[in-house]
RNA sequence: GUCGGUGUAGUUCAAUGGUAGAACGGGGGACUCAUAAGCCUCAAACGAUGGUCCGAUUCCAUCCAUCGACACCA
């Protein structure tokens, strides 16, 4: 029995559109998608994780032009943004980075594109587009208000007849039903995949996948027809095969798309369409497997769930909140402190507060109590045999906490987490009952004993870290291993 | 408008057909190993109105509030 094919596993997060800078919302999804992967590492699995940037597009033709650069600088410069960002946050060194201007990206889209035409999904068909004179803008159905644009209600909309190639979404309803039907699991949470259930029961029209190159010439050829450019998101989203090597590279399409079952694909809720619908039909339009699961994020909103924006002044930024806190204070707060599928309010406040309660007061004290005690009465445990055995055994080691790894195989992060909070508290009340730093004058044997099994705990606790907070989890256990205190508190406390 | 979700202490969240749990924040207390941290303790809530039931926060209906979906927004 061939069993290496159970220990693969394909991880991507959506490519941020590189319009603006990075935000919340992509910090939330780079370390979600970066502990599962950390996780299926830690248990075993042979794991490819995929992030990267989306770069063609109108809305980025415009900025950069507006900004006075190539669409080139500019995708550069944002590509360059969101690479120190994933530094910024911890992400797994090994990450894969793709932008859809790559170079072999471009090639894979356009193979895509002729695979699914080969297989008579895509046709040519002229396009009625609204033209509004006023805005100097095309107008989507969804925009207008009777039939007028709002903002210029008395000019009537001009109809711009515009030839572009479609996609026989159509022609998927049945076999995309069927395949929901089949996978229960397929989109994480339930409700999310109840709302796009409804969506293609209703029906599915086809969608226009191409642009003229003369409006808007920032993107992918059509293969055979120089005037038409790929429409940015049917390009963007091949960056997921593109990224692991099809069609040039079939051995390691197949390891991580075939052998996975499937790759796994992080998003926000806005991306559920395009990412458990759209491309699922354009997997099975190009005969390849579908994706393995979708899990769809929430929104991280402003204070009493108003949207986060700049006219507002409500917005919470990553990458300060790390100059101020540190990164594992951020990586835990989108963790935990943020509901892992629905939307949930963010201040610079509530992160204050709950950086102090949880990890100053709680698990930095935590560390800075029980190893002071440690090297003042010089008690300590083997490293060989609780430390390092968690690294080399870790699943074993997490084998015993069964509700952790429940949660975690359901991307339900944050109750893995509270499952090690409670930890932390029990640890602290345990402390309180046995008073090792007064029983170490009367009864010096069973004080020891007593804080070796505290060590010992917090060794456990760790251990369970490790996909979350990496870079603390290893401190903690290296000042386990070297018996040592901590020189400067591990979380700071804030005032 | 149609469909769906939600409405629980000051805040963020749980659970449940039969005394509603927690965390943060607030009040009080005893301690001292620790980051004026930790521990113990107190106060504090089921949107509204009807209905079913011996009994509803939980089921049903209506209303109010709020969020989302209803396709070309990456």
């Amino acid at each position: 029995m061939d069993n290496t094919k159970l220990n693969k596993f394909y991880i991507t997060t959506t490519l941020p559109y590189v319009n603006s800078n990075p935000h919340m919302g992509h910090a939330l999804e780079f370390v979600r998608a970066d502990v599962i992967a950390r996780y299926k590492k830690l248990m075993g699995f042979d794991v490819f994780f995929n992030t990267g940037t989306d770069e063609h597009g109108q809305k980025i033709y415009t900025k950069a032009l507006e900004t006075g650069q190539t669409p080139q600088e500019y995708t550069d410069f944002y590509a360059g943004k969101f690479k120190e960002l994933l530094k910024l946050l911890g992400i797994s060194p090994d990450v894969n980075f793709i932008r859809t201007t790559d170079e072999n990206h471009i090639k894979s889209a356009q193979e895509f594109w002729k695979t699914c035409d080969k297989n008579g999904y895509i046709y040519k068909k002229n396009y009625q587009v609204k033209y509004c004179v006023g805005c100097e803008l095309e107008k989507s159905d969804s925009e207008l208000v009777n039939g007028k644009c709002p903002d210029h209600p008395n000019i009537e909309l001009e109809i711009i007849e515009e030839e572009n190639y479609f996609f026989k979404f159509s022609a998927f309803q049945d076999k995309l039903l069927d395949f929901y039907e089949k996978n229960p699991d397929f989109v994480i949470p339930d409700f999310r995949f109840n709302e796009i259930k409804a969506f293609v029961k209703r029906g599915l029209t086809d969608f226009s996948i191409s642009r003229l190159k003369s409006k808007m010439p920032w993107g992918i050829e059509v293969p055979g027809d120089e005037n038409q450019v790929i429409y940015v998101w049917f390009d963007a989203l091949v960056n997921y095969i593109s990224a692991i090597g099809w069609p040039s590279d079939m051995e390691k399409f197949n390891k991580w798309q075939v052998e996975t079952g499937g790759m796994v694909q992080y998003c926000g809720k806005d991306n559920l369409r395009q990412q458990s619908a759209m491309w699922q039909a354009m997997l099975i339009a190009a005969g390849l497997p579908n994706s393995k699961t979708i899990v769809i994020d929430g929104f991280v909103t402003g204070a009493g769930g108003v949207k986060m924006s700049k006219s507002i002044g409500n917005v919470v930024d990553p990458v300060e909140i790390i100059k101020d806190f540190g990164t594992d204070a951020l990586r835990y707060y989108v963790l935990r402190e943020l509901s892992p599928f629905e939307d949930t309010p963010c201040t610079k406040e509530m992160f204050k507060d709950a950086y102090n309660a949880n990890l100053a007061n709680g698990l930095g004290n935590l560390v800075s109590r029980v190893m002071k005690m440690a090297t003042n009465y010089s008690v300590s445990i083997s490293s060989e045999d609780y430390v390092d055995i968690i690294k080399k055994d870790w699943i074993k080691f997490i084998e015993l906490s069964s509700s952790y790894k429940t949660f975690l195989e359901g991307y339900n992060i944050k109750m893995a987490m509270d499952d090690i909070w409670i930890r932390i508290s029990k640890l602290n009340e345990s402390i309180q009952e046995k008073q090792p730093f007064k029983k170490i004058k009367i009864n010096k044997e069973e004080a020891e004993k007593d804080l070796k099994d505290m060590l010992i705990e917090l060794t456990i606790i760790a251990g369970h870290l490790l996909p979350f907070l990496p870079e603390t989890s290893e401190k903690i256990l290296e000042l386990i291993k070297e018996n040592k205190t901590p020189e400067k508190p591990l979380f700071l406390r804030v005032d």
